[in-house]
DNA sequence: ATTGAATGATACTTTTTAGGTATCATTCAA
DNA sequence: TTGAATGATACCTAAAAAGTATCATTCAAT
């Protein structure tokens, strides 16, 4: 019903306004009023993306965090792997309850690739186009 | 992240169970073993999709419930709009906030193609489909 | 008419997930 | 040594999904 939660939505616009800074390190402090998130929400969010790779981190005074690739190679879909894990289009597919001749089944092979386009177009998204 | 909620998904096997079962009606106790739901929840998912058009029926003893077109006509996105309403992929396209140039943006844009199209092929799949 | 099998409507409860806070540890430049 | 920053994690709250319960209404069969 919701693709993308509230956390990649503020993801994407810190990203957003990262890409924008120009400098080497960004500060949740810095960010947190224009993203709308509250501190420790953001760098609960930030310090995903940064476990998942997307973003480098500096601790300490002066620190924040920073792109760890160019906007044009962050996409959406790495936002969404790494803040809401894979999506699954339907239930039946993942816990297969009642579902004789799974494979077989039409509707699972329909919704497979239904799942498959969309999640490519996802990934033709970049941060860069947000900007 | 869940496209597909339970709802839709008893009530793809209604259908299909209905469609099979070539009878005028088919009461809800005689259906709720096979799809796995509970009675009365059954009930209230068939209910709305009465309300939506997507069923017909009879009240009173021998009545039960019938598909209102033919199976080839009844269409996944018909059951994801009776049982949850819109699929908004993402919320900020919703309730705007912080969203200068909502018109200009190319998220927006380019979330609303990709949900067009996601909408186009759910449309596809029938419950003939699922048979 | 009465009964019992069926849906109609709706209020309520429980479970799960999303969203958010709080706290303390660690790092590092000044 | 201090204070500004992230790391890790436990906890809480609110919202949505999932499920139950109840009573009203309809209708065929008797
Ligand atoms: S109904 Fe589950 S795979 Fe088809
Ligand atoms: S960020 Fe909301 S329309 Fe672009």
């Amino acid at each position: 019903m919701k693709l993308i939660n509230r956390e990649v939505d503020y993801a994407a616009r810190a990203l957003v306004f990262m890409a924008r800074a120009n400098k080497p390190t960004v500060p949740v402090a810095q960010m947190q009023e224009t993203v709308g998130a509250a501190g420790p929400f953001l760098r609960k969010i930030m310090q995903k993306l940064h476990r998942a790779g997307v973003l480098q981190a500096v601790k300490g005074k002066g620190g924040g965090f920073a792109l760890a690739r160019a906007p044009e190679n962050i996409r959406l879909s790495d936002l969404i792997s790494a803040l809401q894990g894979p999506l699954r289009l339907n239930d039946c597919v993942v816990r297969r309850k009642l579902c004789r001749d799974h494979e077989a089944c039409a509707l699972r092979r329909r919704m497979e690739g239904i799942e498959a386009r969309l999640l490519a177009e996802i990934a033709t998204v970049t941060v860069k186009d947000l900007i």
